[in-house]
DNA sequence: GTAACGATCCTC
DNA sequence: AGGATCGTTACA
């Protein structure tokens, strides 16, 4: 029997949570109210107000508030007006950092994996150690991993754009 | 009040 | 290659 992550998981640097969330199980009750279960497979970092490509490198606003949370809390907004995004917001309280969950086996994208979990505003705030309604669940084993460049921060220059923070399970089905 | 811009995805 | 589509942000 799997065991929920609890806060200490959170609390660590976005570097090190990134990439040990690969392989953990992300359960979320669907529409239905059914409940679904999926392996995170893919996952990029954003870390703090140096980071040109972080959304608190423009300063702390009413949207990114929740980033300066203790870890733990899920931060979700809307990009290009239709889709949501899912990030999990890492570290200890007043520094801002969130792991962006772009991929879940079987599907590809940000934007996807949050239709298709039925992620919404209304998820924003919400506590994965409390919630009743999505949380996470330990993984059997760490599967081997690769790191790539952050996708869509062209707009953040070079030394931010070529961090190796993107990262994906590696020997993926194709598509 | 207005205007510009996305941590994307789908279709052509 | 281009369009969809709207919340957030900055600025007047």
């Amino acid at each position: 029997m799997r065991s929920r992550i609890n806060n200490n998981f959170f609390t660590r640097d976005v570097l090190e949570v990134a990439p040990a969330l690969l392989g953990m199980k992300l359960i979320c009750y669907d529409k239905k109210g059914l409940q679904q279960s999926f392996t995170i497979t893919e996952t990029e970092a954003y870390r703090g107000e140096e980071d040109l490509a972080c959304h608190v490198s423009k300063g702390r606003t009413a949207r990114t508030e929740i980033m300066y949370h203790e870890g733990g809390v899920l931060y979700v907004y809307l990009v290009y007006g239709m889709h949501w995004m899912l990030n999990i917001v890492t570290g200890r309280k007043e520094v801002p950092q969130a792991v962006l969950l772009r991929g879940i086996q079987g599907i590809t994208g940000p934007g996807r994996l949050t239709k298709a979990l039925g992620i919404d505003k209304s998820f924003n705030g919400e506590n994965m150690s409390e919630s009743s309604r999505i949380w996470l669940e330990d993984r059997v084993s760490n599967p081997l991993f690769i790191t790539t460049s952050r996708i869509g921060i062209d707009y953040a220059g070079p030394e931010w754009k070529n961090k190796q923070w993107r990262f994906i399970v590696k020997g993926l089905p194709e598509k």
